[in-house]
RNA sequence: GACCUGAUAGCUCAGCCGGUAGAGCAUCUCCCUUUUAAGGAGAGGGUCCUGGGUUCGAAUCCCAGUCAGGUCA
């Protein structure tokens, strides 16, 4: 009989899945991790670890299964924790749910249920896996979830290959409404429970008040860029590139911005706080239309900020991954210098698809889309797929 | 110094010929959502610069003042 280590978060999804296993026949493990225990920035009235640890061994009760509890916090504070801090202190946007995976759930508690003696590792996401065989080996093939509005294929595109054969997602075939209707035939206590929101084990937080407490707050300037500044008119000018090299390169140009090219409308207490893209908590009021971020300069700690979601600052058609954040989950497809690829890509998570080709070069692998995108983020995920297979992803440079 | 224009929600402004106020943006809440954003739905918020006057009644008309911007000397 397979063993198999299911991480257990007190939610329905991962009950489910326990319950599928067992029913397969696996031999199964429940496991809880807890990665965090400050309730100083979380915005919930109760103390959700708690109450969720408590869920997870009802519901391994209720299965029948083993049942242990982890503690992961160290970890989770050095790997993902410290590395939220270190890119938003550079101006970057992390994403700390898809590094949560690769290295707390598919590494440290991958290892920890190796130890236990497992075959596989288990959870409650909603995505797939299967394996085709090249050549005599076997490749896995890591696939959106069936419920294509719950998909979170996203959030593993960082895993590899040896993750991938220790892995299995028993609900990725269901919808959520089915695997609810499986959790409530079943009695389990989760059956009615609320989808988990917010940061992985942290919760929703109000991220700034999150930041604060180790990025210091600094007023700096919001600066408002005009759309018709003349720095956008030259971005009409080529349309015919020499190669597919020029043109990855200047459609994934970034623009930089000087303080005398707009106008100062307000203030802020530190550029770190924010994200591209972002249009609440300007507080900058008075404009016909919202004022987004369309950069933020944090070593000058300026704010700048663009009228309307149509601000060309707002939208680019390509960007670059760096040759070494670039990561193939499937190896086998990793394109040579100079190749292409047609794929459909997302630069963040529930995003719908976007048609787009890969091009890899020698600085890195380009990603230029069909139809220009909206707030390209540096330290998000770009994730591709070829049809429903997530092949590859990289960090946003 | 004279004249002109303006002064209405946090901000930018709309309120025709008088009947106690509105829109966008901002803010807050909720929804959506295991990242950050975005998006959707609601809500709160005004001694209508001050003081007089006309009128049954003034943000709206008249007078004076204050402040701001402008024009001419």
């Amino acid at each position: 009989m397979k063993r198999v280590v299911v991480g257990l978060s007190g939610g329905v999804d991962s009950s489910v899945a326990a319950y599928l296993l067992k029913e397969q026949g696996y031999e199964v493990i429940g496991l809880f991790m807890k990665n965090w225990h400050d309730d100083s920035v979380t915005i919930s009235d109760e103390c959700p670890w708690l109450e969720d640890s408590n869920d997870a061994m009802l519901v391994a009760q209720k299965l029948n299964i083993p049942f242990q509890t982890v503690d992961l916090s160290e970890e989770y504070k050095e790997r993902i924790v410290d590395y939220m801090f270190r890119e938003y202190e550079k101006g970057r946007t992390p994403n700390p749910d898809v590094l949560c995976n690769r290295e707390i759930k598919f590494d440290v508690f991958l290892k920890i249920a190796l130890d236990l003696g497992a075959d596989y590792v288990a959870t409650g996401h909603y995505c797939r896996k299967d394996e085709i065989i090249q050549n005599g080996e076997t490749t896995y093939r890591l696939l959106a979830g069936k419920d294509t509005s719950k998909d979170q294929s996203y959030f593993l595109c960082q895993l590899s290959q040896d993750m991938l054969a220790k892995t299995l997602f028993p609900i990725g075939e269901l919808q959520k409404t089915e695997v609810r209707k499986i959790a409530a035939e079943q009695s389990l206590i989760t059956a009615e429970k609320r989808d988990s929101q917010g940061l992985c084990f942290i919760g929703k937080v109000r991220l700034p008040d999150f930041l604060q407490q180790q990025l210091k707050t600094k007023e700096g300037k919001i600066i408002e860029v005009a759309a018709s500044h003349d720095k956008y008119q030259m971005n009409g000018a080529p349309k015919n590139f020499d190669n597919l090299h020029d043109k990855a390169v200047y459609h994934s140009q970034k623009y930089e911005y000087q303080p005398t090219e707009g106008k100062v409308v307000g203030t802020h207490i530190g550029a770190h706080f924010f994200t591209k893209g972002q249009r609440k908590g300007l507080a900058v009021g008075g404009t016909k239309e919202p004022l987004f971020v369309i950069e933020t300069d944090v070593k000058e700690n300026i704010i700048y900020a663009g009228q309307g979601k149509d601000h060309p600052g707002l939208h680019r058609k390509a960007l670059l991954v760096h040759s070494d954040e670039v990561h193939w989950i499937r190896p086998d497809l990793a394109l040579e210098l100079g190749e292409t690829m047609e794929v459909q890509a997302r630069i963040r998570y529930r995003q719908p698809l976007c048609k787009a080709q890969l091009y890899r070069a020698e600085e890195g692998t380009y990603v230029l889309f069909e139809e220009s995108q909206t707030a390209i983020t540096e330290g998000q995920f770009v994730a591709w797929y070829l049809d429903d297979e997530l092949i590859g992803s990289g960090v946003i440079g």
